[in-house]
DNA sequence: CATTAAAATGTAACCGCTTTCATTCTGCTG
DNA sequence: CAGCAGAATGAAAGCGGTTACATTTTAATG
């Protein structure tokens, strides 16, 4: 591979001045651009990014932890960063934290080792005493899907208790007056927000909640398959259940099936997440969206403001929850 | 942060021992390593990679391009490659080339540009001559998903035609006769190969492939469903179907049911991929399982040997695709 | 045409590490 | 104890760029 001596050589200039060119920056006459571009042309030069990186002290890459690297959500987050940053020339590295503190932990070691010039994460394990350490010693950080106290203008989230509200509202709206809610784990602030805006949307109906219509689940397929069987013995009447994600939602239609119950017919559904499955469910799962891909693409558009100058638009923090009505709810009975 | 002459000068020692220290390369004795462990220890010293990367011409990491990041084939691809290397201390790049042939090769510019040590790439709209050309001039190379002669040693893929075989051969077993078949674009050739699988299976047993039940569909859902439809249009008996994919399998289902069939009574369906998806279906689908996570891990395998020079196992180039029996398919008529 | 500010370019130090080669220590051997 | 091989360490030259600062050109001005 060329280097910038042989272009600079070649042209009869200073390595300087071929420095410039490639960054734009500083003055060069135009006459000199034009040779210095034909030559590197000529040459086939690619500048070597990683003197590059060692000579300007950027790395032009940004970290990204996730959990897990497939799975509907973080793929797709990773997508949307990807997509952005990739258009303005950074790359994204990521490195996964399996939801395990110390993984986690070791994560964002080997990510800032790399010197990534921001670090964008979604972490679950990590208490925020220690993400509020790494804000202040690391990279500039970005907080996916979660609100940490002090560092709220650092979090994209998703106003979960809003998608709450609207989940259990259209099936207010469709008359269904007992309505369960098979919930995740209530130490997650996702799944209590969630739960909020449920009971929330039931006050506003002039309706309390019932405890016994609550189950607090894992957010994973086998626990709804079991909340939902567990709701079914305690024998209360239900005629919807709102499930705080698509997977447990998956769960308990299984469930409703092998019981003989009949989606919507006797029962009516919603998930949370719209999730790609959701879309493979039949019947058809009525959800809750999560612009996951769009909250990505903010995040590495705030990077790409805040790190590295690049002038943009707005920054959203919160990202409104939108209804996906499919075939799984159907108006209840009078 | 720290440096490495900062350690250096606390220990009283030179950097190239420092160095040495670092890679656990030449000799140093057990006293001055045991001091410059804890001069690193007590400054938290973190060796600049960038720095490592352009004096020792090793980045350290290796790039990988895949069509896209989420989706059920990529993810689980790269979860596998990121798992494996990032076990060895290795870094994953990654860029997307959206099956466009001038955004692979924007893609493969790009992670080459960033020095990687070895690149991984999940390739469809590139010419066999340009693979050919980059694994000449370019690090080393591997394929996934795709045989390119003359770099079959550098190719990792599934023996798709065993794949359509077994899915056939399923079928037969359970006595079904008439298996029509939805395929994916004969322009590639995964899909080539699985039709072939397909049409050796009826031949195993002594049947010919009618080509009234064949048809060539694009691996999509809405093509699925399409194709699905086309053949219940020609009115020619048949009660099974394989489709190529699990996503045109979830399209065929579809229409189906709204066709009123019932699945497996009236008609049994075969997919392909184990994509997440086909568990999701209803009834859950019957379907080849492509070990694509391992496929991944094995890529990073070959790369941590042959380029690193780690010793390691044995390397596999061709996977066998394997049965993943659910619901989807029942014995046919007498 | 001399003067001068601005524009263009060059010089060279530096980024933080690896690695070659030279040098200094060790501990043995005869 | 001289002589010496091998082990341990150090000195310094890169790796391929960026950039502060110095220097040279250029063009405008009186």
């Amino acid at each position: 591979m060329a280097t910038i001596y042989e272009v600079s050589k070649l042209v009869g200039v200073s390595v300087a001045t071929v420095s410039r060119v490639i960054n734009g920056s500083g003055r060069v006459s135009d006459k000199t651009r034009q040779k210095v571009l034909s030559a590197m042309r000529a040459l086939d030069y690619q500048p070597n990014s990683i003197a590059q990186s060692l000579a300007s002290n950027r790395s032009n890459c940004v970290g990204v932890l996730v959990s897990e690297v497939h799975g509907p959500v973080f793929g797709a987050m990773l997508s949307g960063i990807e997509a952005e940053l990739r258009a303005a020339g950074k790359l994204t590295i990521f490195a996964t934290g399996h939801n395990v503190e110390a993984k986690e932990r070791e994560a964002i070691r080997f990510l800032v080792s790399r010197n990534c010039d921001a670090l964008i994460m979604h972490v679950e394990a990590l208490a925020d005493a220690f993400i509020h350490q790494q804000a202040h010693q690391g990279p500039p950080l970005l907080i996916m899907n979660r609100v940490v106290s002090g560092l709220e203008d650092r979090c994209i989230s998703l106003d979960n208790e809003h998608g709450g509200y609207v989940a259990t509202n259209m099936l207010l709206e469709m008359r269904h007056r007992r309505i369960a809610y098979i919930s995740g784990p209530l130490a997650w602030g996702d799944a209590r927000a969630r739960l909020e805006g449920h009971a929330r949307a039931l006050r506003e109906h002039g309706l309390k909640l019932d405890q016994r219509l609550v189950i607090e689940s894992n957010f994973h397929e086998v626990g709804g398959s079991e909340a939902m069987a567990e709701l079914l013995r305690r024998d209360i009447p239900f005629s919807a259940v709102v499930c705080a994600n698509d997977e447990m939602a998956a769960g308990a239609m299984d469930t409703l099936r092998t019981e003989g119950r009949s989606i919507p017919d006797d029962i009516s559904l919603v998930g949370f997440d719209n999730a790609p499955l959701s879309r493979y469910l039949y019947p058809k799962l009525s959800t809750v969206n999560y612009p996951i891909t769009e909250m990505g693409r903010m995040a590495a558009h705030w990077v790409l403001e805040n790190v590295y100058g690049h002038s943009g638009a707005n920054f959203q923090n919160i990202f409104e929850p939108t209804l996906v009505i499919r075939a799984s709810a159907a108006p209840g009975p009078d």
